[in-house]
DNA sequence: CTTGCTCATCTGAGATCGCAGATTCTTGAC
DNA sequence: GTCAAGAATCTGCGATCTCAGATGAGCAAG
């Protein structure tokens, strides 16, 4: 926001800070379908040369999270019937299976950090605060996924909540937060009970039911 | 090989030439693990500037396929025991889904293009040329994958062998190719009967086919 | 008032430059 | 002969510069 923000230098590269930066705004719906990038105003923005914003929009262009159409046109895509449900069919795939894999490594630190997340989660879905929701949410399932030691499957997915949140925050902005039913205590409940089995459902019926009210919205015809 | 090698400037994107031809030697099996890569010297050998290299590698970095170590080091890393079963995976949770979704978009030319790869990867094997034969496979797989109209589960897939490919190398370079079937025959059949089912039975068990002789021969402990 | 064309401007892509840090080779001491 | 310290070199990263091309405003013709 501001202007003198900084980038989190965290591990030395500025590309790598800024890629979460925009990563982090994508996933939580900080941007929305339509929205035109700008290599030039995001490096002033984050207080940055534009060789690392060129470096991590190229990435994010690589993971689907932008077009580059033409030139001059760095644009968030917009969501269209058949990539929503082509990129569906991969979270239903792969998100249940990463939470089996790392329900053995939840400990009861991680477990109760989801508690507390799943708490704030629930003020924001109450008081309609979409974005809050959303950076809950991620939070929330992530925390999850990446309690396996295997980090491919995580990136997968990560590639593909990329993609969806821009639509997702669309699609809240539309209908409010009010219809969403917090899931995730299923999911709590088959962690602290070590079920695999039944945190796949959990996190199925989730994916499912925060995917649900979707497709009644329609889809952005063009842009 | 040669100097004035010139990058596919195809859609204009030098960088998108670049990383295209990396990746070709990547999943081809033209890179090994261990092997130290340079801008630099990629550049010079593709005839390119440092620019579009930097931004391929960075990409790469993001799929996985290197690790930029510290600096002065960007090497293709080696192979865990874990790092495998988690890729490993992941393609049997998605190629088959992939190849099942693919079915019904695979047209007669398609198929027959399907069969010639599979007649030169047979030679391929029966000559024991292993980059002719890593070429051909990939050659086929994708044939199928892509058939579908929804890429970002081949995305997904890509990156994955993005990241095998070199360790397939090695396996393959100690075994040969000698003790691999040629499994695609069932596909081939199945897709022409337009059967989902069992094309998905058939990309699985080519999966652990081709994988399973690669338990046995150990994985790199360091670098 | 509408429509089509031209030009100024903005943007992304590539090239080049400079810096910090790591690797490696050399050299000198023991 | 061995080993360690230092210097030279190589490398990736970030900044800056330039160019081609696309966009959109402005203007003129109908």
């Amino acid at each position: 926001m501001t202007s003198t923000a900084l980038i989190t230098p965290a591990d030395g590269l500025l590309r790598a800070g800024v890629h979460d930066e925009l990563r982090r705004r994508f996933v939580t719906g900080k941007v929305m379908p339509g929205t035109l990038l700008s290599t030039r105003s995001l490096a002033q923005e984050l207080g940055v040369s534009q060789m690392p914003v060129r470096e991590a929009v190229s990435r994010l262009a690589a993971e689907g999270a932008v077009e580059i159409r033409s030139k001059r046109r760095i644009v968030v895509p917009a969501m269209t019937e058949g990539r929503f449900r082509d990129l569906l069919r991969c979270r239903e795939l792969l998100e249940p299976e990463a939470a089996a894999a790392a329900v053995k490594h939840i400990d009861a630190a991680r477990l109760k950090r989801l508690r507390v997340v799943d708490d704030a989660l629930g003020v924001a879905l109450k008081s309609g605060d979409v974005e809050a929701y959303m950076e809950r949410n991620f939070e929330f399932h992530f925390l999850i996924y990446r309690a396996q030691p295997r980090p491919t499957m995580t990136q997968l997915i990560e590639t593909l909540w990329l993609q969806f949140g821009p639509y997702m925050r669309v699609v809240y902005g539309r209908f409010g937060t009010s219809g969403l039913v917090d899931q995730h205590q299923l999911a709590i409940k088959a962690i602290s009970d070590g079920s695999a089995t039944r945190l796949k459902r959990a996190i199925l019926a989730d994916i499912r039911d925060g995917m649900g009210l979707i497709g009644k919205s329609g889809f952005a015809p063009g842009a």
